[in-house]
DNA sequence: ATGGCGATTATGTATATACATATTGAAACA
DNA sequence: TGTTTCAATATGTATATACATAATCGCCAT
């Protein structure tokens, strides 16, 4: 929902009572529970609330303060800023569309398929604690004749164990996905970087030439579900995210 | 036992006492005094140093920990981390709070100010349709001594006349604009591009290398009010936005 | 009314203390 | 020799307390 720091994933997680504190009204300011503007409880409040001491209380909201969540006024409170995210869009992120949007002819290629137990890398992309079954995906969307993304996935077999039995020779997992798993949250990554040997080698350019990336993991129900990894070319994309800021 | 105000000159700002610690260590850390790998002192020493309490210490430590700076372990002591890179977390609405949860000193320049009578080019960017008065600003926003993102904005005179008469000499325009303007829509478009002498020169990269740009155009009340390009170098920047799909 | 001024209040910072927890190194044991 | 146990140690978290600081409210005097 907005654009926020995100170091840790609480999914299930042991978590100190700072750290409660400051994941329950993350929540509730994520959610829009509590709006922008918002007065959030005081220090003293919420002291009685957990029954901790006043301390633990003002680290977590110390924290969200230096995340840039809340806003704090001496003698007035504590307040939830605007977010102004713009999210919203990339939500909506089906290559498929974009091409078509584009008129121009969609095709996705399969390049590889390998099932194996998660590496410590595939963990991590995930978000995996413990080792399982994971399906590394690598394919190739077109517009037209020309590669539009390159596109790595990894899916979590141990919550999406149908996925191990799909070729994806030229279906996209996206879309397979999408129909199967409700996914309940999602976490974009967007950068630039240089096409390496290989990344330029399948999308047809310079190797060095700038890519946009957009990284994406989705959790159901708490649960890692995949972790995707779009490269496209500079200059064949641009990501437009329009929004308002009544969105509180 | 000291209360004692310590004016720490860091940009000319009083910091306290915890403040003064982080950034004394982090200094040793920029400044490779203490390269990656280097146990920093323990806590007990730098309360003996700093004569001060554990918890003022553990603080400052816990702060450069949570900034990826360094990374603690129990029984062994505190050491400096290798790569100080990925980690990074970008928020798009204001830079200074990017910075400063990195823990770094946020700083902006300016580096061009031109009021003129809007150009073909200056209308096509912000949207308009007449010509009239625009302010076009150039400024590089600073982490640390490191630049962080060049900034390229142009503002809507007509809608916001007063912005004239700013100089925006070391404050940026887009927190100067929010306190004054309600903005009502906008616009993003995110795309990688490869650097150019001008930009390269300005963040101090190699012309060609890889760079994130962010442009946002803004509306209030359904006039243009302002257009700003912002560009991070690659290697150290990743936008990061979460959201769940409550929203519809 | 109204402008100043102290009291009140919430946050900001720091202290001393306590116990939990993870990890290491060495001693004790099989 | 290899393993188990245990104490020492550094960090992790939380407590109660104290005083500083900034902002606001309401009272009072002009």
């Amino acid at each position: 929902m907005s654009l926020v720091e995100t170091d840790d994933v609480d999914g299930g997680e042991i978590l100190s009572l700072h750290q409660r504190i400051l994941s329950d009204i993350r929540e509730k300011i994520l959610s829009g529970t509590w709006a922008p503007g918002h007065r959030i409880p005081f220090e003293h409040e919420l002291t009685a609330q957990y029954n901790c001491s006043r301390m633990t209380v003002n680290k977590a909201l110390s924290q969200l303060a230096k995340a840039g969540l809340i806003e704090r006024r001496r003698r007035s409170g504590s307040f939830v800023r605007q977010p102004q995210s713009q999210a919203a869009v990339l939500e909506l992120h089906d290559i498929r569309i974009e091409v078509e949007a584009l008129g121009l002819p969609y095709r996705y290629e399969r390049l590889e398929r390998v099932k194996r137990r998660s590496s410590a890398e595939d963990r991590a992309r995930l978000g995996l604690a413990a080792p399982g079954p994971v399906l590394a995906l690598e394919g190739l969307h077109f517009a037209g004749e020309r590669p539009f993304a390159l596109e790595q996935r990894l899916i979590n077999l141990s919550a999406v164990a149908e996925a191990g039995e799909e070729e994806f020779l030229d279906i996209a997992p996206g879309p397979w996905l999408i129909g199967r798993v409700p996914w309940s949250e999602a976490e974009h990554r967007i950068r630039a970087m240089a096409a390496d040997e290989n990344i330029a080698d399948a999308l047809d350019i310079d190797a060095g030439a700038p890519c946009l990336v957009v990284e994406r993991r989705t959790w159901s129900a708490g649960h890692p579900v995949t972790h995707v990894r779009f490269i496209y070319p500079a200059e064949s994309h641009t990501l437009v995210a329009r929004f308002t800021p009544s969105q509180g």
